[in-house]
DNA sequence: CGTCGAAACGGACCCACGGTCCGGATTGTA
DNA sequence: TACAATCCGGACCGTGGGTCCGTTTCGACG
């Protein structure tokens, strides 16, 4: 089975999807006021096309969320500190959610759709799935943490994308201070050291 | 203008729909598999009566859930310690959280419905704000701690419904140590002591 | 108890939206 | 040029929240 690749109008059309999606979800005001409809219309496309290219909405607010994600994903894995794999886990940790943070900020409403959208909950996303298990393995690399696994979602919690949303969302607490909150609340979290010390 | 009271089957037919919501929701699998005509064939009501009295389906939510908010509510503004309002601000933080999660794996499936389904997102209802607002007070209490208010939407965020649901759902962690794991991460962001102490 | 206006009822109806289907157009290969 | 295989696109469908309005019930008053 020798795995032929798709015909380029296929390509060109998902190209031309992801596009018209991007740009349509930066523009609402709500992302529930973008319909699959809309998108194909604004992509030049039948709906038929799109659906067969992404299998439903969420498979393509998926889609163009990885999309977004990949270059953080990398810097993360394999680039410089303080992302990268050389950073001392405090730090890392710190680096880790101040990059989810900003990237929910800047694909405000990117996020919040696919939050929403998401069948059952955000939980089930592998995208997730991956930061937690990222956060949670640096987590046990700290000296008298216990329950890296329940902290690992604590933290990520607050950087859910409504909360962002309804903080960030009017202006009423700016990008710079949300961040120095965040990382202020992080730092609580870690700082306590071990039990007895 | 003499706010005439309610006629009787009225009050009679909204408490049958709120008597059948909450038993539709406590044996469903997933709270969107409940519909609104669901509700109103169980209560024996038409569709029509549902929507009168609750005005859309965030509002048949809310009212449930805030008819079942109601006694943790008055614990906290008037009881005793460790809920009430006698009790040093640690422990009463710690005891706010662990009544919130309690009340959540308690009920699970309305806390999901109202989450997914809130308008905008759960931090629009009115019920979060008075948690939050109560939540900070006390924060603001405990010397040494800054940013009560993000501290308090970050606490809050470890009890999101469906992140309860993800861990509590399928029996992979136990009531017990949820609450215990809260209770961790709780006491470490509250530890920490006074910058410099 | 009979009357009557106001309030509430209920289910047929509407419509927006996610998702499907299939006849026809495109692509690429021989 | 011929012919599969693949893809296209928009008409179509089902579902579910929400509305409308003719009918019924309530309860105040005589």
């Amino acid at each position: 089975m020798p795995e032929r690749r798709p015909r380029k109008d296929a390509v060109r059309n998902r190209k031309a999807v992801l596009e018209a999606a991007d740009a349509l979800f930066a523009r609402c005001e709500s992302p529930e006021d973008v319909t699959m409809a809309d998108i194909a219309a604004a992509a030049g496309v039948g709906k038929g096309t799109l659906f067969r290219a992404f299998g439903d909405r969420t498979g393509l607010l998926r889609a163009l969320y990885e999309a977004r994600l990949e270059p953080i994903r990398e810097a993360v894995e394999t680039g410089p500190p303080p992302l990268g794999p050389a950073t001392p886990p405090q730090d890392r940790v710190a680096a880790l959610l101040d990059a989810v943070l900003c990237f929910k900020l800047d694909n405000r409403r990117l996020a919040l759709a696919l939050e929403e959208s998401a069948s059952g909950s955000p939980y089930q996303a592998e995208h997730y799935e991956r930061w937690h298990s990222m956060l949670q393995a640096v987590l046990e690399q700290i000296p008298g943490l216990t329950d890296s696994d329940f902290t690992a979602h604590a933290l990520l919690a607050a950087t859910r994308a409504d909360l962002v949303e309804h903080l960030a969302g009017e202006g009423l607490v700016s990008r710079k201070r949300m961040r120095a909150q965040l990382a202020n609340f992080t730092t609580r979290v870690l700082a306590s050291g071990p039990p007895q010390g």
